[in-house]
DNA sequence: TTTTTATTGTGAAATAATTAACAATTTTCT
DNA sequence: AGAAAATTGTTAATTATTTCACAATAAAAA
C-alpha cells in the first residue's frame, strides 16, 4: 500500500469505533452510505477510504463489519501494541485515562506523571502515579513510545523536552502552547480553545 | 472579505494566543517567521494567512503585534461575546471550565450540566452547576449559544438532541460518538482516542 | 427469465490548501 | 551615496483532498 492521507487515517480510526459499536449489536454487513450518516461524511468518501486500503465489498451487501475491522486494524495498529504516558495528572490527564480504561486497544497507558507529591504513588483508574522525575527511568524500563502532555501551559515546552530525551517516539500535546521536537518524533498539537473559538466564528458567520 | 478558509481560521485563533504572549513579554514588533517557528508552519503560510485578512506589516519591521491581536479580534469574535455551556461536569468538563477560568476572552463558560445530583448547586471555578433538566431553561436565560459535550459516550446523542431543542447555535463534541444535529447548526467533533490513534499509526510507519 | 434497483469501485474533474518564486522596498553596512 | 541584506505581499504552481460521474454487477422485482 502507497500512502495513506492523513486524514484517511483519522476516518479509518473512526470507522473503526463506529464498526465496533454496530459489531457488538450483531450487525455482519453495512453500506458505505451507513458509514457516512454516522460520520457526517459522504458515501463517495468512505468508499475511497475503504478502496485505499484495498478492501473490497460484496455488491449490494456492502462491508463485512468484522472483515473491515481486522483490516482497519492491521493497518494502524501494531501487532504487540503501543505503550503510552500521561503527563499532567490533571483534570484532563484524568479524563485521557478514563477514555481509554478497559479499551480493547492496542495502546495501552501504562503511567501517569506529574510534580506533585500528593498525586504520585496512586492508582489512576488503573494506571500508576510517578514523580515527573522519574520519567527518563520509567519510559525506559515501560517500554513508553508516546506521550500525551496535559500539563498547564506553561510547562509544556520543558516536559517536551524531557519527554524528547527519555527517547518518546511520538507527543500529543493537549496544551495551548505549541512545543517544539525535533524532526523524527511525530508530534500532533491539538487545542481546545482554538476549537472552541472555530465554532464562535462559525456561529457568529453563519447567524 | 470573503471567505477565509477554515485552516485559516484555526491559525488565526493560534496567531493570536501566540501573539498575546509576546506581547505581555512586551515585545511590540514580530516577523512572519517569527509566527512560523512558533506554530511549526512555513513563514509564507503566515504571510498568506495575514494577507488574507487585509493586515499589512511594514517592511523590515514586520507586523505590529498589537494591531494584528486586535484585528484578530475583530474577525474571530463578536463584539458582545459568546456564552457557553459545558454538559457533563467530569474531569474533561472541569478541565474545559479551568483552561477558559480568568482567560481574556470573549467566550465565557457560565453553566455546566450534569445528571448526577451531588455534582449541582457547586461552583466549579466561578461556574454554577446546574441538573441537566434545567438545560433547557438556562440556555435561554443566560443566552448560551454554544454548548461543549463531554458526557460520556452513550449519552451524546441524547444531549445533542436536548441542546437542539434548547436552541444551541453551535456545539462541539468531544464524546467519541458522533452525534446527529440540523444543518442550520454548527458542529464541531473531536476525538481523542483518533488522536492517539492517529500518532501511534505515525511512530509505527515512521519506525 | 427479464427488467429494475441499489450498490460498489474508480478515473477524471473540481476544490481546497500549501508552497515556490520573485518583485518591491526598507534598513543596514561600507 | 551606493551596495547588500532582509522582509513583505502576491501571483502562479503544486499538492492534497473531495466530489462527480458512470461502468459493472448482484439482488430483487416483475
Amino acid at each position: 500500500m502507497k500512502h495513506l492521507p492523513h486524514k484517511t487515517i483519522e476516518r479509518l480510526s473512526q470507522y473503526r469505533r463506529a464498526l465496533l459499536i454496530c459489531a457488538a449489536k450483531g450487525k455482519v454487513h453495512i453500506f458505505s452510505h451507513e458509514i457516512a450518516k454516522i460520520q457526517h461524511i459522504t458515501p463517495v468518501q468512505v468508499r475511497r477510504d475503504i478502496m485505499l486500503i484495498g478492501y473490497t465489498g460484496t455488491l449490494r451487501k456492502g462491508y463485512i463489519i468484522q472483515e473491515l475491522i481486522d483490516l482497519i486494524g492491521d493497518i494502524i495498529d501494531t501487532k504487540e501494541g503501543l505503550n503510552v504516558a500521561v503527563v499532567g495528572i490533571g483534570n484532563l490527564g484524568r479524563a485521557m485515562i478514563n477514555y481509554f480504561n478497559g479499551k480493547r486497544t492496542k495502546l495501552s497507558i501504562v503511567a501517569g506523571f506529574d510534580s506533585n507529591p500528593d498525586k504520585i504513588d496512586r492508582i489512576y483508574s488503573g494506571v500508576k502515579g510517578y514523580h515527573i522525575d522519574q520519567m527518563g527511568e520509567i519510559i525506559k524500563k515501560e517500554n513508553i513510545a508516546i506521550a500525551i502532555i496535559t500539563v498547564p501551559a506553561g510547562a509544556a515546552p520543558e516536559i517536551a523536552d524531557r519527554l524528547v530525551n527519555a527517547g518518546i517516539k511520538g507527543i500529543l500535546n493537549y496544551t495551548p502552547k505549541p512545543v517544539q521536537v525535533p524532526s523524527n518524533i511525530y508530534l500532533e498539537e491539538y487545542d481546545m480553545i482554538t476549537s472552541l473559538e472555530k465554532v464562535a466564528f462559525f456561529v457568529k458567520t453563519h447567524a
